[in-house]
DNA sequence: CGAGCGATTGAAAAGACTCAACCACCGTGG
DNA sequence: CCACGGTGGTTGAGTCTTTTCAATCGCTCG
């Protein structure tokens, strides 16, 4: 369990750094990224930053989960992207000069570190690993959304949840998948009533455990056939 | 009307230069990349590169448009981005080391410069404004195609056909949308029927005017209202 | 002039959503 | 310790949008 208080994470003993954006940083180059951070304790439900606003710096996990979201005319969400530890997120404005697209807020208790907007962009024009994993991670991304966008498009709600399913176990890795119904419906695109009864029908199929809100996957093979390539 | 054969396009000329990532080169610039480019000639429906396979190098746009798009699992074609002139498109995979996640076929007859992988890759880590530029437009994309996935989960197949007419017009500009039905109902992100209803729909509610297969956009307010924000 | 592709229309079926009600669990305060 | 309120989860029924399938039309290119 989290500490509940102001836990203060040191960069080289982090062991989310190692496979974030700064894993292949060098002593000296660690240290001068352990000055620049600052580092927060989150509780569960709580933004990072909002749609329309200014970035004034990335931030980087440590420990826990946050959704990445844009909210549709009527006010509802559309989840983009779930963080976990190691991932950097928010720097996509700080590129395009624009507002943010996207709002950000913790799915569980985290420790999240901030690295302010100019500390960041010095660093990147210092240190060429560090732009190109992040021009890297940027093309990645796009393909990524791309792809998405195809399964919004193509695939039946079914389909797409098997397809998040199989998401969200890489994610949570060996944690059960932990995550309200309604995150889940607008991670996957669907209503919640929708997710419910789906969800339902998997668990008959045996291809998920449900225990209460937390899910089992058991049968990832008839996910993969289910969610189609 | 375009020339039928292999034109050749002089970058220091190229109308289309001013608005694209190259806009801000200076002279000897300009000499360098005429050099390390390539002129062709496509017809329409001709391929620049497919899905799955790796890149060789990028695509700049003199004249024409081209779609890029990928395939769902029956083979549907999803459009993802319409490229007009000016536009530089395949450098996502360069970068991702991945190979394409998205086909690009011409949608008109056109005329497209490429340059090859490793002059691209040199010139971006010579030239900070281009590194920036891309960058940019990396991060842009980005966001777009976050509202995209958006607009995909929670609009309306008409309130898609709104907005997707409105990103049309401002890619056809001054010409009339000259897009194949088929083609349009899969940068909507529907069937081919549903779409050639709406339009009729559209076109009883004064909104456009259909030209056999052209269409004009005549209020583009209503548009506006029906797309949502 | 004919083949064939793209456009159009109609009818039926399916998938998903909405609305409304109800349940279950959890933490709080009396 | 227990009743209470609230949030999140579940279920059912009815509706509506959208898709699918089938058939027809019409234009264009060889």
């Amino acid at each position: 369990m989290l500490e509940k208080s102001h836990k203060h994470v040191t960069c080289a003993t982090c062991s989310a750094r190692k496979n974030s954006l700064f894993g292949t940083y060098g002593e000296s180059e660690v240290i001068d990224l352990n000055h620049e951070k600052m580092c927060n304790y989150y509780k569960k439900n709580q933004p990072l930053f909002i749609e329309g606003s200014f970035p004034r710096g990335v931030f980087c996990l440590n420990q826990g989960k946050v959704k990445v979201f844009t909210r549709g005319d009527e006010g509802k969400e559309q989840i983009i992207h779930i963080a976990k530890a190691g991932d950097v997120i928010g720097f996509r404005s700080m590129f395009s000069g624009e507002p943010y697209k996207v709002s950000a807020s913790t799915l569980e208790e985290s420790n999240i570190c901030f690295i302010g907007k100019d500390d960041f962009l010095l660093m990147m024009d210092n240190n060429p690993t560090l732009r190109n994993g992040i021009i890297k991670e940027l093309s990645k991304e796009l393909g990524d959304r791309a792809q998405f966008i195809t399964n919004m498009a193509q695939k039946s709600v079914r389909e797409r949840l098997a397809f998040s399913l199989l998401i969200l176990a890489d994610i949570y890795g060996e944690e059960e998948i932990n995550l309200t119904r309604e995150d889940m419906a607008n991670f996957v695109g669907t209503a919640t009533e929708t997710l419910i009864r789906l969800l339902k029908d998997f668990k008959e199929d045996q291809i998920i455990e449900i225990h209460t809100r937390k899910l089992l996957i058991v049968n990832r093979d008839k996910l993969l056939r289910i969610a189609g390539r």
